[in-house]
DNA sequence: CTAATTTTAGGTTGCTGACTCAAGATTATC
DNA sequence: GATAATCTTGAGTCAGCAACCTAAAATTAG
């Protein structure tokens, strides 16, 4: 049950992009792949699913580059998952079988609590503009 | 983010066992197969693995069959998918870039939840022996 | 116009999920 | 001890997808 990296390279380049929200500089893509660590050609693509799913904005030409949509503090992990991966803990059950309603009914149920949790997760508290070390206890 | 139909099937046949469970009754592939409606030749494989992960027993030649390992209560969501899917949430997330480490932080933390949650799912709770029926709302 | 950017459209490569198939090993029962 | 009912093991297939790369087109500031 693997997260993919493409949520990983979108969590890292959106934190950056939340670090730099309310200024009014843009981010550009091969900043961006260089200073996260994202491979410059695949990033172009996870930016624009990312625009496609209304959490960043984009100007085209000399002077353009990326902005987060909305404040730090209004996108969610569940919120990324959801643009690149679609649903959180998707399944195609279809209750078969004498348990499969069941089993379909708890996993419900568990994705729901799931969703709630991951949406307490906002850019805001993964990037802090204070500073970038955290405690390591 | 998908689950597996591999883990909706292992949940299938575990729930049907765990209601087969105190008996001295051992379930068999070909009727875990048909009543539960999952395909013969791919449900060896399924068992094999929960056998090996040490969910189920098992007792060959004639009169064999397979039966929970220990108590529906003592099996949980998290061992199902642990022994199908390894790691829940897995990642290979190296801390790379400026916001690496903070990202692969904060789902490290996710990740713990998510696990908590899945604990208190047991077998017992999703296939109660009491009746087929559940109430829906 | 020109240079810096995003946008779009396609291709590649290797892995994995969801199966199928067939022969072998074990055990109860007649 | 032969037979039938089981599990066990090892292999093969096939489509889809994750994680990239490449190149050309469109837009915009200066």
């Amino acid at each position: 049950m693997k997260l993919s990296v493409k949520v990983d390279y979108s969590c890292r380049v959106l934190a950056r992009m939340a670090r730099m929200y309310g200024t009014d500089v843009l981010a550009h893509i091969e900043e961006l792949a260089r200073i996260e660590a994202v491979p410059a050609n695949y990033l172009v693509q996870i930016l624009t699913e990312l625009r496609n799913g209304g959490l960043i904005v984009s100007r085209r030409g000399k002077q353009g580059g990326y902005a987060l949509a909305r404040p730090p503090e209004e996108i969610s992990l569940y919120d990324i998952v959801r643009v690149i991966e679609g649903d959180l803990l998707e399944t195609n059950m279809a209750g078969e079988g004498q348990s499969g309603r069941r089993v379909a009914h708890v996993w419900a149920e568990v994705r729901r609590e799931f969703e709630g949790m991951s949406r307490t997760w906002t850019l805001d508290k993964i990037a802090s503009k204070a500073g970038e070390e955290m405690y390591y206890i």
